[in-house]
DNA sequence: AGGAGTATTCAACGATCGTTGAGGAAGAGT
DNA sequence: ACTCTTCCTCAACGATCGTTGAATACTCCT
């Protein structure tokens, strides 16, 4: 949580980072220090998944990446322009990683279609991979797209523009593995699925809590173990019982209280 | 969304509901228009539930409500408190409903158990009706707690505090009626559904989006229809894994690269 | 050495933030 | 008529907000 990211020597009068005979070639000070301007995404990206982003003031960011307030306009613009440079920094790596791992995963069942879980989890290890081994940036970064999936208001526009096109590869492949499937039953069962994986990101503690101790929200190996089996299992029951509703089609449920209040 | 809720008339000098010189008795204007203590609940309700906590001022939900601004410290006192009591406000009523169905479906299976299916549409199913068809204030209320869950400022202190106490007890029948299956299997097996349950609630369009409008976000029947089918077989799964895993145990996951950026 | 260009700091802007104290309006009980 | 209580408004507090323009520091090119 609170990993020594950053700590370097700063203050409000810092000139070249501490040292003030020597001459410190900008190569040095580059080996020993990020850029500030990394500096404050980083800072940013930790802030942000831990208070979202009204919780957070752009003086919280620049404070925690030691440089003054100006320099995040700076940079990035304005506040919002910030964010989304946060939400952006990795999301197009990994996106790269997932499809080559697709396609991966598709060849290696050539001639036939791979198995669902191999599918799920090509979508899912790189993401919990990193999230679990690394490092604490990445871990900040899954934390906030937990936030932003859940988010009526930066969800749509976030999560649809990075990583929906991928989204639709993948559905693709879903698809032509349960290909007496309704497409219906695969886009509700993705959805099931990311609800699942971002929940997994936030690592709220709560199941460590809930199981006393037995499991570990931080534990996401035990997640890439089992998520795949529980998705994969989901997905074939989702068919089975779409296609036993077209048998005999039931309509409504029971048990309705319509009212407000 | 914009449902017209308290748009009675209101302005910076009303005085008694609009009335001026008929005597309208406080049980009359009580009829015709919540009061300000409630109406600032469903604003803050509202508001809360599109831009989490720290997106909305009290500004905002006074002004949405038609109060003055001192009348929610009055009511509520600090901001804060604000924000939980609008969380606890329908957290009891949906405690009790779910747990008496969980009862009942308990007694209905008597003298075995119920089937997985029954107990987690138990679960989901006072939840996905209410925001299905409860009106916009439940449909605010679990968007709210779509953002909460996923909240590792929020969650933990609010979902724990209020719903684990219930979980509890479904948790308890899960392990029933999977009698040899570890208690781990049954706590991740809850993770995920929980986590699908919330995506869905908070409705961010993104899968009417990425299934060009074949599935809808609002179509709460549709979801209560596929989780339960969906979840249940994704329990067997993880059990019999775990039953395979106990036989021939494996363990470490391949192709991992451990270093931040 | 000097100029160009980038990186960073400083100080300040107006706006909005959450909260509070004093006081008014209205009804209930005496 | 008086007081008490509850509900509510008004005005204002100090703090913090995001952003900016001017000025300074540093690096590199020639």
């Amino acid at each position: 949580m609170q990993a020594p990211q950053s700590v370097a020597g700063r203050g409000s009068t810092r000139q070249n980072g501490g040292c003030s005979i020597l001459r410190c070639s900008r190569v040095k000070k580059k080996s020993v220090e990020k850029p500030a301007k990394e500096r404050i995404l980083d800072a940013a990206e930790r802030l942000f998944a831990h208070r979202g982003f009204y919780g957070v003031s752009v003086r919280d960011i620049t404070r925690a990446a030691g440089v003054d307030v100006a320099l995040a306009s700076y940079h990035y613009g304005a506040k919002r322009a910030l964010f989304t440079a946060v939400f952006e920094r990795r999301a197009e790596l990994l996106n790269a990683e997932r499809l080559a791992l697709l396609e991966a995963v598709r060849r290696a069942a050539m001639p036939g279609t791979p198995s669902l879980e191999a599918i799920v989890s090509a979508f899912t290890q790189p993401l919990l991979e990193r999230s679990g081994h690394g490092g604490a940036g990445w871990k900040s970064y899954f934390a906030l797209v937990a936030q932003v999936n859940n988010s009526p208001e930066w969800g749509p526009v976030l999560m649809t523009r990075h990583f929906d096109p991928l989204v639709d590869k993948f559905i693709a492949v879903l698809r032509e593995a349960l290909p007496d499937c309704p497409a219906r039953e695969i886009y509700w069962g993705y959805q099931f699925l990311t609800g699942a994986l971002t929940l997994t990101f936030a690592e709220t503690g709560r199941i460590d809590q809930l199981s006393a101790g037995l499991c570990k929200s931080s534990d996401l190996d035990s997640v890439h173990e089992r998520l795949a089996p529980y998705v994969a299992a989901g997905f074939r029951a989702l068919c089975m019982a779409a296609a036993k509703r077209r048998v005999k089609p039931r309509r409504k449920i029971p048990n309705a209280h319509r009212s407000e209040r």
